[in-house]
DNA sequence: ATTTTTGCAAACCATTTGCAGCTGG
DNA sequence: CCAGCTGCAAATGGTTTGCAAAAAT
């Protein structure tokens, strides 16, 4: 449903209210499907909108809180809950190492990336000519282009600091 | 080891002889860590470089050739050989999936790719434009870029023609 | 009442690693 | 010869799944 990161651009019907919230918005897509919101469900959106850090699927669970009779989310139903907002487009994977990142696709803009490999650090960039480019790009091979990712890799000031005086023939 | 991918553009000292094969190159890069070109790991740049495919490690394992013995490499070494080839800068990490691809980095001019999700397939492309967006955005953030990784995601021609007719609504 | 969801634990799957014996230089 | 490799099999680590109990409409 028409996302940030959607590069279809024709108006088929009402733009989608973009006042509504992520929890809203959840719960509409899970009643298409004839889907429940549930307790567990509701916690895990309202606590990810409510912060916009990149985070895993470890580190939700580590940050959840537990509830009265001190129990917490499982992580199977994280995990579950994360691929539900993943096809809700409320949120987007990053994969930029073995463990999957995940980020808001929903009342965020658009946005790229720089990863420092060193300290693994994730700065977010917003660049119109990318747009622009991706779209020439996939008109010129025939695609109808729904996103892109680009990610820098390299050292982020910090580490270039750190470590920028050395030479770039120590391969051993 | 100045790759097509790499961005750092200082010379520090002669540029390698770019006529030299992969095979001549894992070997060097071997030896200045005292390790060795063994038979497996021979065989393994070999087949690797007969074609450009993408592939994962899985598909490598699959079509390797048993040796006269009946042996194939075993799927530790390709997993060990994979990663040198990779710091040696002759292969490069894809990482679209769950598995990781891997696709020449060495002898290759450097390129993105355009990933159809709905048949999975990958086309490179060569924009020269996007290598200056690079170096402008991250002299922007004080990042030393050494790589980039863009990928279009969308659906390819076929798949265009395949299930383009149907409107944008069907969520369910 | 019926269908979906949850939590637990076991299963999965790609990738990594310990180790004893083999091998290249 | 000796450091570095290989293969095997067992271990890892992130993610998924089967199932019976619990919750939602």
């Amino acid at each position: 449903m028409s996302t940030l990161e959607d590069g279809d651009n024709e108006a088929a019907l009402a733009p989608p209210p973009m006042s509504e919230s992520p929890e809203e918005k959840f719960r509409e897509f899970l009643a298409i499907r004839g889907e429940k919101l549930t307790a567990p469900r509701r916690l895990l959106v309202r606590h990810i909108f409510n912060s916009h850090k990149h985070f895993d699927a470890d580190e939700l669970v580590a940050e959840l809180p537990s509830d009265a009779q001190g129990r917490k989310v499982s992580r199977a139903t994280v995990y579950r809950t994360l691929r539900l907002l993943v096809e809700a487009n409320l949120l987007r994977e990053l994969r930029l190492t073995n463990r999957t990142a995940y980020e808001h696709d929903y009342g965020y803009p658009s946005h790229d990336h720089l990863h420092c490999t060193e300290c693994n650090a994730v700065v977010e960039f917003r660049n119109d000519a990318l747009r622009k480019l991706r779209d020439e790009v996939s008109r010129e091979h025939g695609f109808r282009a729904s996103g892109h990712r680009f990610v820098i890799t390299g050292l982020c000031p910090k580490c270039v600091r750190a470590r920028g005086p050395r030479r770039r023939l120590d391969l051993v």
